[in-house]
DNA sequence: TTGCGTGCAAAGGTTTTGCATGGCA
DNA sequence: TGCCATGCAAAACCTTTGCACGCAA
């Protein structure tokens, strides 16, 4: 569970600069596997894997629990950003699959209620608001 | 995906008759493969998938994704409370796993606002609010 | 040198699917 | 009779793990 790397290796970097090049994008283990390969960069799947679980402990990337049966979703937490992705919600849409981010104050409120009225520590990571979207309404 | 049973089969009320004599109890796809196994009655394992997915699109029973890499739960839901339930929200305790109906206002004015300010029609019955319950706060 | 990180392959566990058979209407 | 549902087995899928080798400090 907690693991954080110890040693500054090649393929960490590797991985970091990906990330760091693709900030706010969502991206799954498999597509990153995919994307070096693609590049001719040899990076065992497994090392990804455990990166990914180290960076995520070491809270340089975030790890959102989408959708049973489809892979789990990795992005870059920006140094300087670090209030705002605490209180970022996720809209999935059931119908066409997109993925929504929502910033917004009345979301706060409505978890500061929670809280407040409910006795309920809301987390903002692991929970995804399912519904429509505005196209396929 | 969208899947609703045409034909009264055997299984399928046997696997009804199950979820009514265990009302709110959460059971996984397993459990239940488990529990007619040892009772002697032969369900087979593809036949119960694919029966909770009909059960789920009838609403007869709500499917919760707890967390990847553990079995996804089912529920029944009972008749008199229907109402209740399309306007009810579930607040799950990510460490004693414990399931929290709400039925509030200041949450339907959150719906109502994702609706009018994001154009997305949240979907109560396939949401639910993961965080941590009072007692395990 | 020490021991962590890597790569490969294989396992793990849950869910889905192909296909022939059986059962409902 | 015409489909739909079932059962079995195998596949699919994402993720984790075992192990030997390589590399960082």
């Amino acid at each position: 569970m907690n693991s954080r790397s110890k040693y500054k290796t090649k393929q960490r970097e590797i991985l970091l600069g990906y990330f760091e090049t693709n900030p706010g994008v969502h991206v799954t283990a498999g597509d990153i596997c995919e994307f070096f390969r693609s590049s001719g960069i040899l990076i065992g799947q497994s090392t990804i894997y455990r990166n990914l679980e180290s960076l995520v402990d070491e809270g340089i990337i975030n790890k959102y629990n989408i959708d049973r049966n489809s892979p789990a979703c990795f992005e870059y937490v920006r140094p300087d950003s670090h209030e705002d992705v605490e209180t970022c919600f996720h809209c999935k849409c059931e119908k066409c699959g997109k993925l929504i981010h929502l910033h917004c104050d009345e979301l706060d409120e409505m978890q500061a209620h929670l809280m407040k009225e409910h006795s309920f520590r809301l987390d903002p990571m692991r929970t995804v608001f399912y519904g429509l979207c505005e196209q396929c309404m």
